[in-house]
DNA sequence: ATACAGGCTGGAGTGAACTCAAAGTCAAGT
DNA sequence: ACTTGACTTTGAGTTCACTCCAGCCTGTAT
């Protein structure tokens, strides 16, 4: 599979390919004789990961961290799974972040609804510029993060 | 409220909310007749607002046009529920994708489990680099990313 | 034969979101 | 009076993740 085909496939750049490539978000892609990337099952395995992994927030380095440990071999399953599971636990805590996020903003487009209506904009605890009436709710996320 | 009691309870640098304030992510803080940043109620209900937003991913130039509608008053709350929704079905979109990622994630964690019990990495489908057993829905993922 | 499409490399440039540093102001403490 | 420490501004620097470009190669079509 030519870079065209994999860029079109995935709806990704070239140059991002290449980069990947480069900085070991993937391995180094097949060949043919005339140095033109061909892509293997495997290269597009890798490729679909890293896009994945990217899709989810994971940083870069550390997807190539990852791509590393696959290519020592079997004696690093146990490190693998340790980042995998570090990887999953920051997506989850990322998630749970949004999903907050996600409640206050229902609340205010429901607000900003009645609002439209009756053209007044009226919270459970008023404020005359930017309301929040999720403040605890809100100083609980910032806390939770990084303790 | 001063800016050193404010970065404190948001575990965010002085300079991310100054920063914060001049790229109008938030609006011109209270200060003191000696020019002191001095944060009232409404200022922090900004700050949490925009650090909440932030959060969800929501881009640093968005929230900047959603504190410009607050700042012009009562006849854009139209164009302010409008924006909300569309930051929502943003962050929306954002948790799906994470899920999916750690669907995928799970799986790969649960393989990995027995590989270090077994010494031996066994995929469904196997590849010998990097295994993907979820290719379809990865495919699917993406697709839909940009469409 | 020559044009052209598509690929290659190395390195520079970009945009977003901070982050830091220099130089100055000000109030309180010794 | 002087030092200390917390604050101020302006503007430059950093990091991340691409993204673009110049200059080169090569196989195919006219």
């Amino acid at each position: 599979m030519t870079i065209k085909e994999v860029c079109e496939k995935y709806r990704i750049s070239q140059d991002t390919l290449r980069y990947y490539e480069r900085v070991g978000v993937i391995p180094a892609v097949h060949r043919t004789k005339n140095n033109i990337r061909d892509y293997t099952d495997q290269d597009i395995a890798c490729v679909e990961n890293a896009i994945c992994m990217r899709n989810a927030g994971v940083p870069v380095e550390m997807v190539v961290e990852y791509m590393k440990l696959c290519q020592q071999g079997d004696e690093t399953f146990l490190a693998r799974r340790d980042l995998l599971r570090e990887v999953r636990d920051g997506i989850v805590k990322q998630i749970e972040k949004c999903q907050r996020e996600l409640e206050r903003l229902e609340y205010k487009i429901e607000r900003y609804e009645t609002a439209v209506e009756t053209g007044e904009l009226v919270w459970d605890r008023t404020f005359s510029l930017e309301p929040e009436t999720e403040m605890a709710a809100c100083e609980e996320n910032i806390s939770e993060e990084k303790v």
